[in-house]
Parts: C-alpha cells; sequence; structure tokens
DNA sequence: TATACCATACTACCATACAAGTCAAGCTAC
DNA sequence: GTAGCTTGACTTGTATGGTAGTATGGTATA
C-alpha cells in the first residue's frame, strides 16, 4: 500500500552494508516515534521504498525483533510493537541497576581527568537548556556513556543502549518538555558524589535521576491508549 | 570441507520454524563449547549438514553475531567469537547488578510462597551433588529465573540470559567441577535473607555468589589461550 | 437477515541464483 | 631467486522465484 509515492530513499553506495543501513534508519525512525507503535510495516513495502530486494529488510527486521521494536507474525505481517508497559520498566530497572554499579565503581576510585571532561559535558548541557529536545538527548546519551567507558565498562554500556532505546520511545511522546534543567541538575548530583569519593551519594544521585525519567509514562498511556498493548 | 559425512540432521518438521531450531541448537553448541570458540562455520557448510538452504542459517548466524557468539568477517567468513576477558567480566558485571537489586527487591516485601518454592529447590539441588554439572547448571539457571520472575521482572530476565550465556561458555571451559556444595550454601544465604526480609544482606549474599563463579578465568586463559582473544 | 463457505490477495518463509569481495597458490617477468 | 601479477576457489551479500499459511470480502444458502 501507498502504492503512489515510491519516494525512493536512497542509501548510501556501500560504505557500509544495505542491512546495516536500513537497520539503523529504521531503528532511529521507530525511536523517534516517526514510525507509530501498531504500524504495519511489511517486507516488500520497505524494500521498495529503499530500492533493494526484500533479503536485506527481511535481516535488518530479524534484528529490530530481537531487540523487541518489532513483531513478526509469521505468515502474518510485521508491525512496530507496541508499548508493553512491563517491558519498559524492567528496562529503565536493569538500567537503574547497572548505572548505579557504575557509578558506584567510579566514585570508589575518583578519576580527576574524567571529572573534568564530565564537568566540561555540565557546562555544554546548560547551553542547551532552551533548545531541542533532540540536542538535550544526544548530550545525555553522551554523559551516560561517558561514565561507563570511565568505569572500564563499555560492554556494558551496549545493554545499557538496549534498555534506553525502549525508555527513550516512550519519552519522546511525551510532547518533549522535560524539565532539562532538573536533569542537569542531577547530572551534576552525580558528578559531585564521584568527585568526592562518595559511593553511596553517587549510587543514590544516579538512581533519582533514572527513576524520574518516566514518572509521566502513565499520562503518556491515558492519551495514546492504541500505542499501548 | 568435512566433505564426506553428510549426515544430514533433520530438524524437526516446522513445528517452530527453521531458522529458530538451527538458532537453539548453534547457540547450545557454542555454550557447551561443542563448537570451540575460533572455530571457521560457513553457512554453506552448516546449510548442508542440515539438509537446508543457506538463507536461514544465514539468519540464524544474524541473532548469534547479535549476542556475541558470532563473529561475522564479510566475504572472509564466519567464526565462532572467541572468548573476550573484558566481555564476559563486564557481562558478569551486569548480571550482578541486575541480580542484586532483584533480591533487594524480593527482601522488601517478602513473599513466603516464594520462599518455600526456593527452598524445595535447595533441596532438589542438595540431590545433584554428585552428580552431571549439566544437571546442575539447569538447576542453577531454573532458581535465577525463578528469583526475577519472583520480582516481577521476568523481561529484565532476558538480559540476564544473554549475559548468562557469555558466563557460561566459559565455565564449561573448566573442566566442570565447580563447587557445588558452596554454591548451594550461597544460594541458601539469599533465601534466608529474602525470608528474613534483609534487604541488605540478600544483596550482598547474591554479590558473594556471582563474584565467585568466574574465579578460575585466569587459570583457563592460561590452559587454553587459543580460545582467547 | 444471518451464517457458512470459498476465491483471492495478501503475508512471511525458504530455496535458488547471481554478484562482489578476499585470499592464496602458482605463474611470469625481471 | 624474488617481487608482483593473475587466476580461481572460496567467502558472505543481495536479488528473485516459489510455497504455505492467513485475513478478507463476496456469494450462496438456510
Amino acid at each position: 500500500m501507498t502504492g503512489e509515492k515510491t519516494e525512493q530513499i536512497s542509501l548510501q553506495p556501500m560504505r557500509t552494508s544495505v542491512v546495516d543501513q536500513l537497520y539503523a534508519a529504521l531503528r532511529a525512525a521507530i525511536i523517534d516515534n516517526d514510525l507509530n507503535p501498531g504500524a504495519r510495516i511489511s517486507e516488500a513495502e520497505v524494500a521498495q521504498r529503499y530500492g533493494i530486494s526484500r533479503q536485506p529488510v527481511r535481516e535488518a527486521f530479524i534484528s529490530l525483533a530481537n531487540e523487541g521494536l518489532l513483531e513478526v507474525r509469521p505468515q502474518r505481517g510485521t508491525f512496530v510493537a507496541k508499548i508493553s508497559l512491563p517491558a519498559v520498566m524492567d528496562a529503565r530497572f536493569v538500567r537503574e541497576a547497572v548505572e548505579a554499579d557504575i557509578v558506584k565503581l567510579l566514585a570508589q576510585a575518583p578519576d580527576m581527568a574524567l571529572v573534568a571532561d564530565l564537568r566540561g559535558q555540565l557546562v555544554r548541557q546548560q547551553d542547551i537548556v532552551g533548545g531541542s529536545a533532540r540536542d538535550f538527548m544526544d548530550a545525555d546519551e553522551i554523559f551516560h556513556r561517558t561514565l561507563a567507558e570511565g568505569a572500564g565498562k563499555g560492554n556494558a554500556w551496549r545493554v545499557v543502549v538496549e534498555m534506553k532505546a525502549q525508555m527513550d520511545r516512550v519519552r519522546f511522546l511525551s510532547s518533549m518538555h522535560f524539565p532539562v534543567a532538573r536533569l542537569i541538575d542531577q547530572h551534576r548530583a552525580v558528578v559531585d558524589a564521584i568527585a568526592e569519593g562518595d559511593p553511596a551519594r553517587a549510587e543514590s544521585a544516579m538512581r533519582v535521576h533514572l527513576q524520574g525519567i518516566l514518572t509521566d509514562l502513565p499520562v503518556i498511556k491515558q492519551e495514546r491508549p492504541e500505542y499501548f498493548l
């Protein structure tokens, strides 16, 4: 369907494989809610839209389904996964557990070079305060990744990324005005606790930060029940 | 390669998809070290062995590569992933963080029916003491999954499963004589702390339990350096 | 009018064919 | 003898064809 507009979105000429490019494009589209939860998205349709064959599309679908972003029902169709409240809450739970332990680790042996880097990021985050939600989300992701890599847990970050995908998808539904200033304050609290070598306070600050992220989830579910399972 | 013995391993006649069956079979083979780290494993070869076409094999490979169990190098070949020490240690780190929070949650609101279930499992674990490593690993997995599901974190368990795969692969290399009796004692300590509603002790017991799992990893790496990255 | 049935147009699944990159053995030129 | 090229046998990546299962809408029947 959408049989008229064959707008032939073009992919880069093979710097990386077609599958990888398509995977990234679809993943971003789903998280940004450019593709709405529950939307149908068949292999053939996507293949035609991107001017490629069905096989790479299918392979991109597999990875997205494994991440819980697509649901493929054999012989029936493939759909953007509806948002499951338990799944999102569990993703937040996992992320909190992992990042709490990461900052605990950092505070046990404070690295002042890392702290300086983080403080620099805080300043740059302040500059975004009036800016776009997208820009802040990017800065936020860099901040959290810096913590993980600073603790030498780069592989653990991969898990957080997967959990974050579930969470971000919901956040992008919530009309985009999260309290940037407060979030930055929470970031600062984490950094300060690390700098002072106070693991308990660092952990607590991170938990508070991550627990506050999905507070308006019930509201969103009431506003858009059709997006939820 | 292995051109003679085409022993045609047969898959079930389509109760579930060919891809899913093959995925499970290969995953088990890798974790059990039936397929050694670094071993070559081409799409065509596996397809022939199972009497199916290359496409389903390829799709199973994608999922296994996403889990870090295979490494596919374009135009070069596909290999069982060598064991990366940082990756394994980070997997343990993530698992500890998640399961520590799970038992903390359970101890905050002890469910005596769950405790009874767990105590029953402890008894059954005792019966295995002289038995096979495989049997104990299965019982161990059930125990940990019961904790996760008891805390209402069934989705979080999916993450643990992925981390466990990395860890179990190493454990199966270590000549199989882990101290079963001690591990059961540690399980009991967790259950007791939950029953008594002591979150701090439950957390601590779980962390001790999981930290003790990979102690002989350096020994294994010395014994079989060719399996490591 | 309500319901069982059936043709048809989808879907994802699997098989097969072709394309393109990689690597190593062996030949050629020097 | 050796460096460098050619060639061919691999590999995974992509395209296309055919199959079986599913939903849907129209039609005949009670």
